[in-house]
DNA sequence: GAGCTTCGGAGACCTGGATC
DNA sequence: GATCCAGGTCTCCGAAGCTC
């Protein structure tokens, strides 16, 4: 009796794995919604009759349920590196170079791209052992990430397994991006207004959020996706990029198909067009496009630099712009006592989220741009969706202000300045000279009439 | 409020080539 | 060999929004 349970458990259980890799990554579901949960219901059944037989890697385990406390720290096998970033097509024109200076002014005819689409979600590693889905990670600082495997598990198109002994593959790290789509993003914030909760600002920092959140039953209500965009195997059995698309296909993960393989970098630059308007009409957001060394040998050679892989770029599509007026400016001082002067904005509402603040990096930069209190300004988002440093680009006097003056520099010195303690003290890194430099900072303030809240 | 996400900018640092 | 310069690389920091 045990043993037949055991085999219908099987059964069952490849069955509905067929059915998940149908429905959520080849999205054509050869079932009605209703036959697959009476498929699942069948297989909990049966798995509260046997306990015996419950594994993780069941479909009925996907929410484990547990909630954790915190998240484990997880070292990257290999470094998870962001890309470096392009915003014309002369900057493609100068990575294409450097590819062909890289390897040797290698013909430049015989360089194939990878072109794939730039996927605004967050990137994740999933490591697979003996084809069992064992652990899922953020990238964090690209050395070390987070364990946040409970919460990717809910991802109903990340599969729990993978046939990997049919690859010959004992060790198997795929790369992806976590997003959610935008239909997902619109009911959830619908959900939220509904219960008079605080709406997501956009899809990535919604997705961000949620794969945060210590219990994974929340995640899962928030019906992440993902797209792999790559791999790494032991024993490495490919020899392009392209190959590893297909391996990924293979195993039944979720691959986004807009991709293409250009015979030479000419052949790219249409595909930058085509997806400027175009990446508008999709059900998530992308940002740009990526364009990798297709060749696997290539992108050996050419390596990485401790930021970026030499072999891929990033693509970006232009960020939207928006004016607005500067109210004020200040100093802000960081952690480690660097003071960076802030123009304080007429709060904008720009590609996701309101922007009140910019940085305006140091006193050269300001007087550069000449920017003042009261003007307006017209500013972008030099990340898209998260507003990371925002650029203030264009500087219209309609109103003159006060021109700000930064007491960044020690007159003496001419170094940093000072470095904020827990106590409030004020220390002079070069000379440790407290009393004497907290005199000439509020001397400084006073004449300038600055904000010195930040210094207090 | 703390601590996390991602990624760009600033500036320090490093490296290699040109010139003397 | 010393010096200068340009370009590449690295590290630190901060942005807004999120969860805890």
């Amino acid at each position: 009796m045990s043993k037949q349970g055991e085999g219908k458990i099987d059964r069952l259980r490849k069955n509905i794995r067929q059915h998940d890799i149908l429905y959520y990554v080849k999205d054509s579901p050869t079932i009605s919604d209703r036959e697959y949960d009476l498929l699942m219901r069948e297989l909990q059944d049966l798995e509260g009759k046997f306990p015996e037989f419950i594994c993780k890697e069941s479909p009925t385990q996907r929410v484990g349920g547990k909630v954790s406390e915190k998240f484990n720290t997880v070292r990257h096998s290999t470094p998870m590196l962001s890309l470096d970033n392009t915003y014309s097509v002369d900057e493609l024109k100068e990575f294409h170079a450097r590819v062909l200076k890289g390897l040797g002014n290698f013909p430049s005819k015989d360089i194939e791209y990878f072109v794939e689409l730039k996927f605004d979600g967050l990137a994740v590693a999933l490591t697979y052992e003996k084809g069992v889905f064992v652990q899922g990670a953020t990238r964090g600082n690209g050395k070390e990430g987070e364990d946040i495997t409970a919460n990717l598990r809910t991802i109903k198109s990340i599969p729990l397994t993978i046939p990997m002994d049919k690859e010959k593959i004992n060790f198997l790290e795929v790369r992806g991006e976590v997003f959610m789509p935008r239909e997902s993003f619109r009911e959830l914030n619908k959900i939220r207004e509904e219960d008079n909760e605080v709406s997501f600002a956009n899809p990535r920092n919604a997705a961000a959020g949620s794969l945060r959140l210590l219990d994974p039953a929340i995640t899962a209500s928030r019906r992440l996706d993902i797209f792999v965009y790559g791999l790494s195997a032991e024993p490495v059995p490919i020899k392009t990029h392209s190959e590893t698309q297909n391996m990924l296909q293979r195993l039944g993960f979720k691959l986004n198909m807009n991709h293409y393989i250009c015979g030479c970098f000419e052949n790219v630059l249409p595909y930058v067009e085509k997806w400027r308007t175009e990446k508008n009409n999709l059900e998530y957001d992308v940002d740009g496009l990526v364009i990798k060394v297709n060749s696997l040998s290539f992108q050996k050679k050419l390596g990485a630099t401790t930021k970026f892989p030499r072999w891929a770029v990033a693509y970006k599509y232009e960020a939207e712009k928006a004016e607005t007026k500067v109210e004020n400016i200040v100093c802000q001082v960081g952690r480690t006592g660097a003071i960076t002067p802030v123009a304080l904005l007429t709060p904008v509402f720009i590609s996701g989220s309101t922007v009140s603040r910019a940085t305006l990096h140091n006193e050269d930069e300001i007087k550069r741009k000449d920017i003042r209190v009261g003007d307006r300004v017209v500013i972008e988002k030099s990340g898209e969706i998260i507003p990371k440093v925002v650029k203030v680009i264009l500087s219209t006097k309609v109103k003159r202000g006060a021109l700000f003056k930064m007491p960044a520099q020690c007159p003496e010195c001419r170094g940093v300045l000072f470095r904020p303690e827990k106590e409030a003290i004020l220390r002079c890194v070069n000379y440790g000279c407290p009393a004497q430099l907290k005199e000439r900072l509020l001397h400084f303030a006073s004449r300038n009439a600055m904000d010195i809240d930040h210094l207090a």
